[in-house]
DNA sequence: CATCATGTTATAAT
DNA sequence: CATTATAACATGAT
């Protein structure tokens, strides 16, 4: 499920144990989030130490821990973060749990396609201090997305909406959102869009979701393609045409094409 | 049983 | 070399 403001839910999940000292740590060692790293490691790290802070950049998130490291953890398709009784048993899928005093904070992905790190010193990775500007930053520029789809001219747009190194936080339906309000479709090229318009509804997207989904996980409203794309036989909310639901790289792409053809052919 | 899934990434192909 | 397409990952829901 989780593209940005999904992911920021699940990171407040685990606000419950701000400031609470971890007293153990469980790991589902040789899981494949983990990627290979070591339960010692994160043994080492957290236990006894208190839970600093929480941050969320794009799909990322990093929590640091007292006297330095930082536990980065990608939610991959299936992951999520949840805040449990202190004497949670954790299930199957669960291949992480942090316990406190006062609550359980549990990383479950049945999937496994999420990933868990550790970087174990008390300033900020580098990786993480790499990351592009968030959407909803200042540093996200039309200069930028301009920059970016002149570069890539040739790529639909619906496969650039999905790369982190430009929007970091787009996943697919977000994706879908954008391309359905700038009545596109999904496959249009790059170089065919006006970069103020991907760059004025990216951002409408991600302000509107973050406002929505973020806050209480409730879901946008009917008005966005969000309430109408994930099954066959979804009607746009704009227009009331069919929409369509087709593969592209891929992925699945919902738009409606009667909205799409009614666009102005470009700028 | 077959199909599909809100994400990334290694590898192959162009 | 740069870009793009495809397969793979592992499991559960429909």
């Amino acid at each position: 499920m989780p593209e940005l403001a999904e992911v920021e839910w699940y990171s407040r999940e685990w606000d419950a144990g701000l400031g609470r000292r971890v007293t153990a740590v469980r790991v589902h060692e040789g899981a494949r989030v983990f990627r290979g790293l070591e339960a010692g490691v994160l043994v080492a790290g957290m236990e006894g130490r208190a839970l600093e802070g929480v941050r969320r950049h794009g799909k990322q998130l990093l929590f640091g821990f007292g006297g330095g490291g930082w536990l980065s953890v990608h939610l991959g398709m299936t992951g999520e973060l949840r805040a449990e009784r202190p004497d949670f048993e954790g299930g199957k899928h669960d291949h992480l749990v942090l316990v406190t005093a006062d609550a359980a904070l549990v990383f479950r992905d049945p999937r496994m396609f999420g990933r868990v790190g550790w970087d174990g010193w008390e300033a900020l990775p580098e990786w993480w201090l790499g990351l592009p500007p968030e959407v909803l930053s200042r540093g996200f520029t039309v200069a930028r997305v301009g920059e970016f789809l002149g570069r890539r001219r040739g790529t639909p747009l619906k496969a650039l909406l999905l790369e982190q190194a430009m929007f970091p936080g787009v996943g697919n339906w977000m994706a879908d959102e954008v391309v359905w309000r700038m009545r596109v479709s999904p496959g249009v090229l790059a170089g065919e869009v006006d970069p103020v318009a991907v760059h004025r509804e990216v951002r409408a997207v991600a302000r509107g979701a973050m406002r929505t989904i973020g806050r209480d996980w409730s879901d946008p409203p009917a008005t966005w393609l969000f309430r109408h794309r994930w099954k066959d036989g979804g009607r746009c909310p704009r227009c009331g045409g069919e929409l369509v639901r087709e593969e592209l790289r891929g992925r699945t792409a919902c738009h409606c094409p009667a909205c799409a053809g009614k666009a102005a052919a470009k700028g």
